[in-house]
DNA sequence: CGATAATATGACACCGCTGTCAAGTAAGGT
DNA sequence: ACCTTACTTGACAGCGGTGTCATATTATCG
């Protein structure tokens, strides 16, 4: 009778999640042995761990979440926060940390900013308070705000950001090497030939812009080019931007041969606008991009440009910040933090009219 | 000593988030009037209201969202499902959701998947009964598959969805007006002159694909002019595609003089491919995509397309969503579900050469 | 002004799961 | 065979909220 009884709440509410004690009941054990299965804790007898298995198969159960992150003080959430405006760099981040989310029973949710916007930081520490998100990953250019880094610090919050400039936190964050990237770009002009060589910088209040700078010009140093004043504009990697120093570059008394601007949506605007100007892509001008975003592939000619590992970024940042979530600082240390975004050639770049 | 040891306590823990508990205390009342006040329930004395309110905000209180979850059998999640690889859409609708999602104390949880995985649909299910996502947006394509909405429905899941074809459920989508859209586009290469004109279909699988080319065909039409069977290019809505079709429709005997491509990323692949083929655009050829991703304006000549709305419909399909969860479909039915999208003239239409 | 209804508040159980700790059981040593 | 140690297991409280219901207070009305 008792079991007949069971049967028909069973039926009854056979579109009702099962419980813990439903599972315990059907185990013939305690709420906390299905607790340890599911945790998967030492000191189970096997019989009872293949047995509580077999019922939380049949049962199709899963563990409630709100319930779990009340008891272990957590959500298993974890947050993308980012104030950069390029769509393909946010969703290839997001597709490389949900690969680690999910295998690892973590949701991400997403939490897009306005970089200029005044209480920012507040509102973005508010924001981890308010959802008690376990960690959250960093985009750049917000990634490089050491207030906000700091910030994080003082409520404890788990965090691991993608930076284009080195930090020693080797556990908090991801590196793009951009450094030799940039190396790479210099390179490949000067092999092709160039000597005026264009650069459009990325603004100001961003260090990576500095760092490509810097090292562009070290790059070309070193193989006996000299990166001139006049051969520098400043943009703010939009595309208008890129379109603006591509006049004021192109206008000049003694316009470059090759142009490399600091992001692929500058490298653009150049395009356009030399395309405009009648000028010959790549006979008469060279051009370099950076990111490498679906766009470069699909103008015509297609951008030569530096590809980031966006994606892979995304999922080593996550790896870390599981491993901080763990408290597992030194497996965090371990997993590597170092990517070399690599040159793309494509169809923007020739040597120089004078060699042709 | 009591109260000593409880001052140590509380100093030493105050960078612990407070508690209803502590708010309770602090208030001098119950744990359940604190509640009442969170939730805005009806009831509470006037003076009671504003003391709570106080202490909340003096402790810059808010309450844990795992346990009200628990409490409520609720989440206070929200999910974005797609399989759409345009980066663009997706990130405008994320916006659009998040600024619903945020005032209402609710999250957004990302789900990109792949739309060739064989059980796609039971991993979805299977993805909203073990996080307790309160309700889902679908995007398109996946936004179209009956299949998926019978799932949903079967478990008794919110949802509504963004869609290109009319349904009756009117509380559950957010309607794209494709038809009138393409009539705008139909109207517009024919007031410009054309009447040889070129038609690139979204892949076969997609009821949008359909949508458009059955208005197209009609709106064209309607205007006296046949849209030829060799006159129509299959594409899959991806770059490449879009470069293959442009190949058969350019080399036919008979090459139309304006192409519409169902969407932006096929119509730049035709750009591209006219560009290399020597055929000036819009001089040569007219062409027109629909979308207007950011690409768009960024290719030269700046392409002619049609703007979706795609944030506001994040925005809408979201009110709709959380009027769903809050078990008001009477409100979700009144909210606006239906778009026009907007022909955004640029660089890519003139009038046929046979005119000029 | 007493009876009745409406409003305001709190005690307590419970949502589903985990931590603690004590108790029971099997294994190892002499 | 007996005691110690190690492994298994479960009872119970608690995480931080909310629902129910009983009780206390105030307003309404004949």
């Amino acid at each position: 009778m008792d079991s007949m009884k069971d049967n028909i709440i069973e039926e009854s509410i056979v579109d009702k999640k099962p419980t813990i004690s439903d599972v315990a009941r059907l185990a013939g054990v305690s709420k906390k042995t299905v607790s340890r299965v599911i945790n998967s804790e030492p000191n189970v007898g096997v019989k009872t761990l293949s047995k509580v298995k077999k019922v939380i198969e049949d049962l199709d159960y899963s563990p409630n979440p709100q319930a779990r992150g009340l008891a272990f003080s957590r959500s298993f959430l974890l947050a993308m926060i980012y104030d950069n405006p390029n769509a393909s760099f946010i969703t290839d981040a997001m597709y490389g940390a949900l690969s680690q989310c999910r295998p690892n029973g973590y949701e991400l949710v997403v939490h897009p900013c306005d970089a200029n916007q005044a209480n920012l930081h507040d509102d973005i520490i508010n924001f981890i308070r308010r959802t008690k998100i376990d960690g959250v990953i960093l985009l750049p250019p917000l990634s490089e705000s050491n207030d906000l880094i700091n910030k994080l610090k003082a409520i404890k919050c788990n965090y691991v950001r993608l930076v284009s400039v080195i930090s020693d936190d080797v556990a908090h964050m991801v590196h793009f090497n951009d450094r030799e990237a940039v190396k790479d770009i210099a390179e490949h002009l000067i092999a092709l030939g160039h000597t005026d060589i264009g650069f459009i910088k990325g603004p100001d209040n961003s260090n990576s812009a500095a760092e490509r700078h810097d090292a562009f010009r070290d790059a070309l140093e070193q193989n006996g080019v000299h990166l001139g004043n006049n051969h520098i504009a400043f943009g703010a990697n939009t595309f208008q931007s890129g379109v603006d120093c591509a006049v004021q570059l192109l206008k000049s008394e003694n316009p470059p041969t090759a142009i490399f601007a600091s992001n692929d949506e500058m490298a653009i605007g150049v395009m356009v606008t030399a395309q405009k100007m009648g000028i010959d892509i790549p006979n008469e001008l060279t051009i370099i991009g950076f990111d490498d975003t679906p766009q470069a592939s699909k103008v015509w000619p297609a951008l030569t440009t530096v590809n980031l590992k966006v994606k892979e970024m995304g999922k080593l940042a996550t790896q870390k910040l599981l491993a901080l979530c763990s408290n597992n600082i030194g497996l965090a240390k371990t997993i590597k933090s170092e990517l070399v975004p690599t040159l793309v050639r494509r169809e923007t770049t020739a040597p120089p009219p004078i060699l042709r």
